[in-house]
RNA sequence: GCCGGGAUGUCGGAACUGGUAGACGAAAUGGACUUAAAAUCCAUCGGGGAAUCUCUCCGUGCGGGUUCGAGUCCCGCUCCCGGCACCA
């Protein structure tokens, strides 16, 4: 510690044409920021001491307790891949204050932190070093919390979740089966996506373009039996919901075309053949008299029996033959192909004979697997008949056109009125729609449908490194839930891994080994472990009651924490993983286990750490190591300077300058510190330059406060603090007589409002100025609208727009005495002269504007 | 192609409800201090003119419009970023 009595008594900061007056020579070395003991500040010492203090005092530990006021603030939690990155620390510093803020305006604050430790790095790293997962992930987790720690985090650590560990995974066999209960649960042969790197099937959220999220391997298709989750179920209950949530728009728009939800009908034509209707679903019954083709997905169960013994049978055959061997995502993107089957089906509303054919366009995972072929309104119906010469019929006309079929060079899809279409002709489209249905409907051929694009949640994997899967299969029983008394499923912690070779549990003869919870008999367990995603669909709820032993969560504590009340975390989770949760908590508030259907109440998402306009990775060198930054400068600079440097929903560009900025304004504030304390009081009252400095403090929480809480533009509240500490400079600067109590009071609410970015350093100078407690634990302060209310403001004098003048008015002046102030002003009536004046507007308190010819 | 977001000094970014464009920070330049450098402190810092301590013109991606007044609102474009993309 650095003895506080050392510096600048009496230091007068008089500046005479750039001469400084000094009393003696270490002050005068202090004033120029010559390097005393006190000139920087011992951030390493004051930062690891906080630190220790804060753990031991338990200060940021929270109960549940309905008699206050509850703010739940949660960042996501990370998966241990080792080491925090710079977007981590990003998104734990913007958490961290918001946490601080709300505790400090009294609420009671969960805060928690934990890992999503199962994944398949964790098992590579196993096959490539020799390392078991599970060390490796403890490991990792570490060297994690270590670094949270460092960088000076909020967290009630008491409430660390572990996804890993059984007490946690326990609770998510527990839910699955939960689901299972509820038939949430289906075993389905699907064709599904692998991805040959990962040796393991993916979830449709989990393949992007074509490729594996994770390792960006081109995904294959492949026809297994796999565990899925009914998330379709609540596919409308998903989109819904999402309208009052306070997110932002874009994702909640990715999650509306992500679910994909279309209104239409389902209209059965008759095929001649067999005798029996083909169903199609289409959103567009009002071109029902334009259908001149009909198209069914290859793997359409009916292909084969309308191929058959007709012309085209060998072509069929062959044609499907092609298809099976591309998954759904090459054939999307491919050019359109198709045969004739030969078969014909009639149009039910006009009797009309037309074509059936198979195509790669159609497929089978949408609608029924069929659909009706509109060439004239629909851009890949048309391309198809373009290309095989099918005709082509307008139905809809579009207001002042005419559309030719002929020379139609892209299909009409706007609105208009029907023609070509029997006895619905001249109805609008929209309307035709429905009294096309509603004929559909009355006669027989058809109902109203709505589709989703969204699919129920492939869940298994053949991982190893996963929550296992609580099912046994018996041969007397078949498939056997596991009794919730009997979990958890315990993964074996001895098993042997093999670089590209099948999950270890399908050879664990231990692990796989069971008898049949229902008949007793010998059985065999599922191998497959969960996705880790369903994980990570409800760990904000064991954070509410983390060391409950009878469920998953107990609902006197969800009830009073949920819904989280701010959710920071990155965009690319805009689907993934807040698909899943909201579906989960959805599921939960059908079981009366959550107060809310609804899981993140508000959700900002971070922008990334980029650096020279990229993404920070190892391949581009570019990587900035939290651990290097902050033992270079501290925890409190890191954190400043992430906050400062961008709004949090931008992309951040590091800069090492602007670290340096930041570090350069915490030594300005510390120096400012030790000079205050050193003053001596002069005795006298506070005069007009203490009123300004009071003013300049009340506007500075006002604005500090809202940027803080209802903006979370961290940079600009920390540029108004900024301000704040340069007027102060600016005062020592100028005033003789120092007036040491105001600069106290003014220096303490800076470190008031500071506290949540650079906790240590402002905690230090709180203690050092003489409080005893926490400055974590002081009530945010408040503003006088007194002072925040400017006496005087600088009124503009425009001519014609343009700012001619400006003059320093009583704020309250009235419009007719501020106008008369204008018009006297010299430099507006040089303006006028010889101009006739038109009129004049006045904003009291802001400007006048004079409007001349 | 569709949907979303964006474009402001040399750079990161301010300007919250239409009312002083460029806060705050970085960089740069000049000065003070120093044997010197770093650090610190002070000053300047969008562009062009006057010939300079004041005034003037231009200026928020481009072109129009509304308005006394537009970075902000409306219409039409350009470019950049992100998401989705045979979903019938």
């Amino acid at each position: 510690m650095v003895p506080r009595e050392c510096k600048l008594t009496n230091l007068s900061f008089r500046q005479r044409r750039g001469v400084f007056l000094y009393n003696s020579a270490s002050q005068r070395q202090l004033a120029r920021g010559g390097r005393t003991v006190e000139d920087r500040y011992p951030f390493s010492e004051v930062e690891a001491r906080w630190q220790r203090k804060w753990s031991e005092a338990n200060i940021y530990r929270v109960h549940t307790d309905p008699d206050r006021p509850k703010y739940y603030c949660l960042e996501m939690f990370p998966y241990p891949s080792g080491a925090l990155h710079m977007g981590h620390l990003r998104v734990y510093t913007i958490g961290d204050v918001i946490a601080r803020v709300k505790r400090r305006q009294g609420f009671n604050v969960l805060h928690p932190m934990g890992w999503d430790a199962f994944g398949l790095p964790a098992e590579n790293a196993a096959m490539q070093h020799g390392t078991h997962p599970a060390d490796w992930t403890e490991k990792n987790i570490a060297n994690m919390k270590r670094q949270l720690l460092m960088l000076g985090t909020s967290y009630d650590w008491d409430r660390e979740v572990t996804s890993c560990l059984p007490d946690y995974y326990h609770w998510t066999q527990w839910l699955f089966l939960h689901l299972y209960h509820r038939g949430l649960v289906a075993r389905k042969k699907a064709e599904v996506n692998w991805c040959p790197q990962c040796q393991t099937v993916l979830a449709n959220e989990q393949v992007e373009g074509g490729r594996c999220w994770r390792c960006d391997t081109a995904v294959v298709a492949k026809e297994l039996e796999q565990w899925f989750f009914r998330i379709t179920e609540y596919a409308d209950r998903l989109l819904e919901d999402l309208q009052d949530l306070d997110w932002p728009e874009r994702v909640k728009v990715m999650q509306e075309n992500w679910i994909g939800r279309s209104e239409g009908a389902e209209i059965d034509f008759m095929l001649e053949k067999v005798g029996q209707p083909l169903r199609v679903f289409t959103t567009r019954p009002d071109t029902l008299f334009g259908a001149t083709y009909m198209v069914l997905a290859p793997e359409h169960p009916l292909v084969p029996e309308l191929a058959t013994g007709g012309p085209y049978e060998e072509d069929v055959r062959r044609f499907i033959a092609n298809m099976k061997n591309q998954s759904e995502e090459e054939r999307t993107g491919a050019e359109k192909l198709g045969v004739p089957t030969g078969a014909y089906a009639v149009n039910p509303l006009n009797g009309e004979r037309i074509p059936v054919w198979v195509a790669n366009y159609v497929l089978m995972s949408y609608g029924t697997g069929a659909i009706m072929a509109v060439p004239a309104h629909d851009e890949r119906d048309l391309e198809f008949a373009r290309k095989y010469y099918l005709p082509v019929r307008v139905v809809i006309s579009p207001p002042g056109a005419e559309l030719k079929a002929e020379d139609l060079e892209e299909a009409y899809t706007g609105p208009g009125l029907m023609i070509n279409s029997g006895q619905f002709n001249g109805l609008a489209w929209d309307e035709g729609k429905e009294r096309v249905i509603e004929y559909a409907e009355q006669q027989g051929f058809g109902t109203r449908k709505i589709n989703y694009r969204l699919r129920d949640w492939l869940v298994s994997r053949q991982r190893y490194w996963g929550a296992p899967i609580p099912i046994v299969y018996c041969s007397a029983c078949g498939i056997v839930p596991v009794p919730e008394k009997d979990l958890p499923v315990t993964l074996p912690r001895d098993v042997h891994f093999e670089v590209g070779g099948p999950s270890p549990l399908t050879r664990s003869q231990e692990f796989i080994e069971t008898t049949c919870p229902q008949c007793g008999e010998p059985a065999r367990r599922e191998t497959d472990t969960m996705d880790t995603f369903v994980c990570s669909s409800w760990y904000f709820l064991r954070y509410c009651s983390p060391h409950e032993t009878e469920g998953p969560m107990a609902v006197a504590d969800t009830s009073y924490w949920m819904p989280v009340d701010q959710y920071i975390g990155g965009i690319e989770h805009a689907i993934l993983h807040l698909l899943y949760a909201r579906f989960f908590m959805k599921v939960l508030y059908d079981s009366g286990l959550v107060p809310c259907p609804e899981p993140f109440a508000s959700l900002l998402t971070q922008g990334m750490v980029v650096k020279g306009g990229a993404k920070m990775s190892k391949s581009k060198g570019n990587i900035v190591s939290p651990d290097e930054i902050i033992a270079r400068y501290g925890a409190d600079t890191a954190r400043l300077f992430i906050l400062f440097a961008a709004p949090p929903e931008r992309d951040l560009e590091w800069s090492d300058r602007g670290v340096q900025g930041a570090y350069r304004f915490l030594n300005r504030l510390w120096r400012l510190a030790n000079i205050i304390q050193g003053l001596e009081d002069s005795g006298q009252l506070p005069g007009e330059a203490e009123e300004g400095l009071q003013r300049a403090r009340h506007r500075t929480i006002k604005k500090v406060t809202s940027d803080f809480t209802e903006r979370y533009n961290f940079n600009t509240a920390i540029s108004a603090v900024m301000e704040l500490v340069n007027e102060m400079y600016g005062y020592l600067d100028q005033v003789t007589e120092k007036h040491k109590q105001t600069l106290t009071d003014i220096l303490e609410t800076v470190l008031l409002l500071l506290a949540p970015v650079t906790p240590h350093l402002a905690e230090e100078i709180w203690q050092r100025l003489g409080h005893k407690t926490s400055i974590h634990e002081q009530d945010w302060p408040t503003f006088n609208p007194e002072y925040v209310r400017e006496e005087e403001v600088t009124v503009v004098i425009q001519v014609n727009g343009k700012i001619r003048d400006k003059l320093v008015a009583p704020v309250d002046l009235g419009a007719e005495q501020l106008q008369e102030m204008a018009l006297a002003s010299e430099k507006v009536r040089k303006h006028l002269a010889g101009k006739q004046l038109q009129k004049v507007i006045t904003v009291p308190g802001k400007l006048v504007n004079v409007v001349v010819k």
